[in-house]
DNA sequence: TTATAAATGTTATATTATTACATAGTGTTA
DNA sequence: TAACACTATGTAATAATATAACATTTATAA
């Protein structure tokens, strides 16, 4: 039997659980030394112990690393099984984060070729500007 | 009279047109402390000198971050006066970078609007496959 | 159970970026 | 020209982000 590649997917080791719970509680993207920080009280007590835990949560797309901000922010978009097709946007004010999940912008951007007809498998996009709270 | 906006943005300082011309003649994206180690001889000694002329040139548009690899290379983009709307496709293996300039693509993305009918006033946006040579 | 892979713990270090403050150049305008 | 504001530079120190290397433990599968 054993468990199968979708449910293994759901099944996060200690250190993955403690810090995805942590960026998943967030309202707001972490950084990886704040994680740090708040996790010191659980046994996680050194940076390569957080990296390697966002690695792999990036890896199996339970998190997406803002590449702009250096932050992490848990995948709210149920779909998202890999870190393959990411979409955000970002306020230059208050720096809210909303990952964005377009199925036209998804369709449109998995489909784009370039000059030479090339496609991509994976892509990344940030919009910036200001949020409607930060706009009035 | 004195010199308008637009030559202003073709003036770089010394160190900015130190930084540029090597970033230009560059096949690939440079890395700051690169960038820090081939001026040294020119005069530029520190970190911060490296980075203030990178943050001024790529508010002018002359250069752009590669945010996923943190490195820079020259924008080829003759219409790129600002940083404003980029898009690079990034080859996996070889990590060669190219800046991608599709009308219909950059038509699309400024126009996007979000679930609250919002637009934004930036953009950048990263795809990520196999160059033509690392495909074969 | 034994081999294998995945995850962990730990120390040290590498890489990327900024703060802070002093000085010099450039353009403007009174 | 003198005074001012603004931009750029020089320099030392340090902060913030990320990885290497290696020993050990835990989980999984044959």
């Amino acid at each position: 039997m054993g468990i199968s590649k979708i449910d293994k997917m759901h099944n996060l080791s200690k250190n993955q659980q403690i810090i995805f719970d942590l960026i998943d509680k967030s309202p707001e993207p972490l950084k990886a030394y704040t994680i740090l920080y708040n996790v010191q009280k659980r046994g996680i007590k050194a940076p390569p112990q957080v990296y390697r835990a966002l690695d792999k949560l990036v890896e199996m797309g339970k998190i997406h690393k803002i590449e702009s901000r250096n932050a992490f922010i848990a995948c709210h978009n149920s779909s998202c099984q890999v870190d393959k097709a990411t979409a955000f946007s970002i306020c230059e004010v208050c720096e809210k984060v909303t990952e964005i999940s377009s199925t036209g912008l998804s369709k449109y951007l998995a489909n784009f070729k370039d000059k030479d007809g090339m496609k991509y498998n994976k892509y990344n996009l940030e919009f910036f500007g200001l949020c409607k709270k930060c706009r009035t």
